[in-house]
DNA sequence: ACAAAAGTGTTGTTTCTACACCCATGC
DNA sequence: GCATGGGTGTAGAAACAACACTTTTGT
């Protein structure tokens, strides 16, 4: 076969940035992968672009490889490529994030895989540029969830909403008032109310919800606006999707 | 010097679509490389990846080569992984979007290089998966252009309000009322007008204005609003930047 | 004098924010 | 019966969309 010549091939590698929310905070999932430099670094869960795959395929298969967890959220977030970001060849990182719904796997992880859930706010050292790749996801996150119901990718199929509140509480530090954060989701026809009520956290019992799908992906793209204003300009990072 | 083992090296692609806009309608720029097996077709701009630099630096140099037009505004777009995408070889294909002001090279180009700027909406057939990249581009470009002000790039730097309204009202199809797109535009203090007119396109002449620089950083990452809400459903396209 | 494009203001509607009380239940 | 978290409504402010006339000047 004719090849192009006098170019220089490279490896690519696919690094999944897998995020979860446990009801309280943010998780990251991440992999000791024991490399020869960086023995006590995590890493995030990566793995070579292999001939005959899409990036897209590589990234759900490196997810389900080293967790089990199966059709999960994923989005391409960008290309990391220092030519010396891997000390033993020069690798294309092609970075990802993946949304999870962590109660899923929570027990499945630590019994069968070799990945690990760290609370986001306290991570381990993270070999090569992995910590950059984090903070790129996280940035990224947080400017698509203030225009896009994306958060919801992150719940169990039945929630209430002060677990939806919380998560977008944490995703950008901020409090959100619960009667308009209420009337603002509840308007837009994407979730519906259940009778059931969560009693875990009160007495009284808050009603789960469900996404309705239909309303769901026709709204996805829309842009939405459950983030107070005034909140956003302290908080939306400089990312230009 | 030690390597990761068995495991498959591919060529890396920086394509980039670069867009312009002569005032009246949106234009995309491309050079016909001769591919043996696509002669007659005309592609993105693109290069190989080479061994010492990065995406951000392969996608400047790849615009400048082929066009002489330096410190372009770009960013990374999507990569196009399918592995039979090229018929001769594997190419990863990292697409970039190059936003300029084609005013600016509209000659240089036509005399001492071999791109050709062509109507956004008449377009030659292009090769490989170009034309979706070119598709993505403007999708992401709609995306991006509703909430930040990045039409900006495309305008020399004295522009008038006019100008900039049919730079928007372009990329969206649409008509928007000229009373409320000027208080808004003007209402974020991102450009000042000065005391010359340009009467080019009237007898009266329109107010030249310009970027001011610094409020326009500041408002870049903001989410603003000059499209019209009732117009973004039908327009924005599926795409989570 | 008239055609062609530029510039400008107001009003009603919608959407947003701020804010405080009652409800249901387990203990 | 009381502490805890869950649920709900209203009023003022801000942003938005709709809309029409006057200005300038080249011909």
């Amino acid at each position: 076969m004719l090849k192009y010549s006098n170019q220089t091939r490279l490896l690519v590698s696919v690094d999944c940035i897998v995020i979860g929310f446990d009801g309280q905070e943010y998780k990251l999932l991440l992999v000791q992968k024991g490399s020869i430099a960086e023995k006590e670094k995590w890493s995030v869960m990566g793995g070579f672009l292999q001939p005959s795959e899409t990036l897209e395929q590589a990234a759900s298969r490196v997810v389900l490889e080293l967790t089990g967890i199966k059709d999960v959220y994923l989005e391409q977030l960008c290309g990391f490529s220092d030519p010396n970001r891997d000390p033993i060849e020069r690798i294309l990182g092609m970075a990802h994030v993946a949304l999870v719904d962590i109660k899923k796997y929570e027990d499945q992880l630590s019994d069968e895989y070799l990945a690990k859930w760290f609370p986001m706010n306290n991570l381990p050292s993270l070999v090569l540029d992995h910590r950059e790749m984090v903070n790129m996801a996280l940035n990224k996150l947080r400017y698509n969830a203030a225009l896009h119901p994306i958060l919801f990718e992150l719940l169990p199929e039945k929630f209430t909403l002060p677990q939806l509140q919380i998560l977008y509480e944490g995703l950008y530090d901020i409090v959100i008032d619960k009667r308009n954060f209420s009337r603002k989701v509840l308007s837009t026809g994407i979730i519906k109310r259940l009778s059931e009520k969560d009693k875990s956290s009160s007495k009284k019992g808050a009603y789960y919800y469900r996404l309705m799908k239909r309303n769901y992906k026709e709204k996805f793209n829309k842009v939405l606006n459950f983030i107070p204003k005034n909140e956003i300009p302290k908080n939306i990072p400089s990312v230009i999707g």
